[in-house]
DNA sequence: AATTATGTTGCGGT
DNA sequence: AACCGCAACATAAT
């Protein structure tokens, strides 16, 4: 999925076209994806975006609509009269790239943006143009709660952001010192700190120079140290891309994030390790992927 | 054909 | 009781 860099880039996006605007009417194509009455959602205004963890939280005129993308969700818009693009990983037969975005080409691709195609489970109708949600997968979903009090229950489960003042050396410390699981894992646990996933865990060690499969309760005071402060460092430089298009991430017009241009580790096995040379390894830790280099990190 | 994929959750075991 | 590992969810690309 989207992790915290890409969620924030796509509320930053949604923000600056939604903020304001009415919704018109709702199309749920795929019902077991919208928990809740999608009817309550028209004529509402669309009053902030906010977000908490990998989660999205629209506050509405009257109550607050959750989105949750899990691995393969998007949220693109079109605004009205505005241009049909198309935004694939590589660019396909007959497009043209401009500035990150893909313009024409085959329209039945899965990964395509000639919208809505068939992994387009919900549509939201505002005044200015349409928000299409796709998923791929469908693991992810949208909800809609009326009061405060629910939406406080829907966050209740998540760490402190990393901006925040909670998220302190000594939090992190006494955390990581409680827990018998890596390292890697520790840094996934969403309940521990919010919005890390599998990309950002593997550079913020790798930024740190630690082992991935080093015991979370064994880390030393000094890579303690080192991995509290990467891990700010390496969302702030993700921010600055607009994210990781790893595979399905879009930004909310379509263009994909570059962060893997400067990426590290993530994704780039057997790839000379740009501080060393020494080959990247890719290796499983409880089923997941996991990228370092042998040399930097051990 | 088997493996892989940006995530979370619920179940069973320690 | 808290913690931990793992299967499950659904679909496509390689």
């Amino acid at each position: 999925m989207p992790e915290l860099p890409e969620v924030e880039t796509i509320r930053r996006g949604l923000a600056e076209k939604l903020v304001g605007h009415k919704i018109l009417s709702v199309d749920v194509r795929a019902p077991k994806l919208f928990i809740g009455d999608a009817k309550l959602l028209r004529g509402q205004i669309v009053i902030e975006m906010e977000r908490r963890a990998k989660l999205l939280i629209w506050k509405l005129s009257d109550g607050f609509l959750l989105t949750h993308l899990k691995m393969t969700g998007q949220l693109i818009f079109q605004p009205k009269n505005g241009p049909m693009v198309i935004s694939e990983r590589t660019p396909l037969e007959n497009s043209t790239v401009n500035d990150g975005l893909v313009i024409g080409g085959h329209p039945d691709k899965a990964y395509g943006l000639d919208l809505p195609h068939k992994h387009t489970h919900i549509l939201i109708e505002l005044d200015n143009g349409t928000l299409f949600f796709n998923d791929l997968r469908k693991f992810g979903w949208l909800k809609y709660v009326h009061s405060p009090s629910d939406l406080k229950v829907e966050v209740a489960k998540y760490g402190p952001e990393y901006t925040w003042p909670e998220f302190s050396l000594e939090y992190f410390k006494s955390g990581l010192a409680k827990r018998r699981i890596t390292v890697k894992q520790a840094l996934l646990d969403q309940t521990f700190i919010a919005g890390i996933g599998n990309i950002y865990a593997d550079e913020s060690l790798f930024c740190a120079k630690i082992d991935p499969r080093r015991k979370a309760n064994e880390l030393t005071n000094s890579e303690i140290k080192k991995l509290f402060a990467c891990v700010p460092e390496v969302f702030n430089l993700s921010l600055s891309h607009g994210g990781t298009s790893s595979q399905h991430y879009r930004q909310v017009d379509g263009k994909m994030g570059t962060y893997l241009d400067v990426a590290n580790v993530y994704k780039r096995e057997g790839q000379p390790c740009r501080v060393c040379g020494t080959p990247i390894k890719r290796i499983k830790i409880t089923g997941r992927s996991s990228h370092f280099c042998p040399h930097c990190q051990s």
